[in-house]
DNA sequence: ACTTTTATGTCCGAAAACGGCTAGAAAACA
DNA sequence: TGTTTTCTAGCCGTTTTCGGACATAAAAGT
């Protein structure tokens, strides 16, 4: 696993990739982050410098979409389709727990889309932030509540 | 994974091998067997074809060392150092759990030797039937006890 | 509105069960 | 006494089982 870190305007990030693509956007503190161990630092990676090229442009208003080849592997396969899942919320809109448990077919496994999201390795690019209680709380963030609710006024201050 | 099936003088036995090598070679109501699911047959395939004439050779008395691709990547770590262990057994020849185990660094990890001995894939190509109880009883084979005593009888014959 | 209660699915870690064993003690022979 | 057979208690990696934790939500009660 190659790595570099990207100073942005919600603190430091960690960007992590294989060989299949972009495997982790990690905040500091985050919450399930298996560390490190044996990773090497690569600051002129390709995927790497594109991540970190278009979080500049999606930071500045400038970028809704993302456009990089992902690494799930890591993840279950329940993990991978709920993942999946996120990518297709759109910029500054938000869905609930609930609702994603619905487009992956299993409408029951709300809480587990909730374990899930949290566990998500690629903040921002896969937007688990935007995905909030049905009674509209934001019920946590793996990298931090307060930075989930950054990067919700910063979409709503953009989409108008 | 792909596969082809050789009828042997123990009876039928179905081939595997990944693109790393031979993978597989399983005794018809073979133990632990996984399944072919998503396997493709390919009679034609180089290493099955290989590994069809070495079997034959060696149920001919004509082979006594096989010389093939292998591909161990499947088991756990331990598993691959006795199987690899397994590998050094000369035709002919027996040994004991215990004798693999201090083989392999493990002196006391005689039992997991024979769980790993259970579940070596590929059958007669790496010897697992050379291995014994140290009392000399043949305690087990994940092919058939028959088809073990079988092929020790097999190489007994031919040894001398 | 706000707090319980209840019904949920998945993942993770701990604990236990399970084997292709074996060295040694005890028991059963001669 | 010597020899052989029968138990038993440890041994270790894997597999299986099980219990909680959780980024929920709907219903019911205050």
């Amino acid at each position: 696993m190659l790595y570099t870190d990207y100073l942005s305007p919600v603190g430091p990030l960690l960007l992590a990739a294989s060989e299949l693509g972009l495997a982790g956007v990690y905040f500091e503190e985050h919450k399930h982050f298996g560390g490190s161990e044996g990773w090497q630092r690569d600051d002129k990676h390709a995927v790497l410098q594109h991540t970190r090229r278009q979080l500049e442009q999606y930071f500045a208003g400038q970028r809704h979409e993302f456009d990089l080849p992902l690494d799930f592997s890591r993840g279950s396969a329940f993990q991978q389709a709920v993942w999946q899942a996120l990518r297709t919320l759109p910029f500054g809109s938000t869905a609930s727990y609930a609702s994603i448990a619905r487009q992956i077919n299993n409408p029951a496994a709300v809480r587990a889309v909730g374990a899930a999201n949290g566990r998500n390795p690629i903040s921002i690019i896969v937007p688990c932030h935007r995905v909030i209680a049905s009674s509209g709380a934001l019920t946590g963030y793996a990298g931090g509540l307060e930075n989930k609710k950054m990067l919700l006024a910063l979409e709503a201050n953009l989409i108008r």
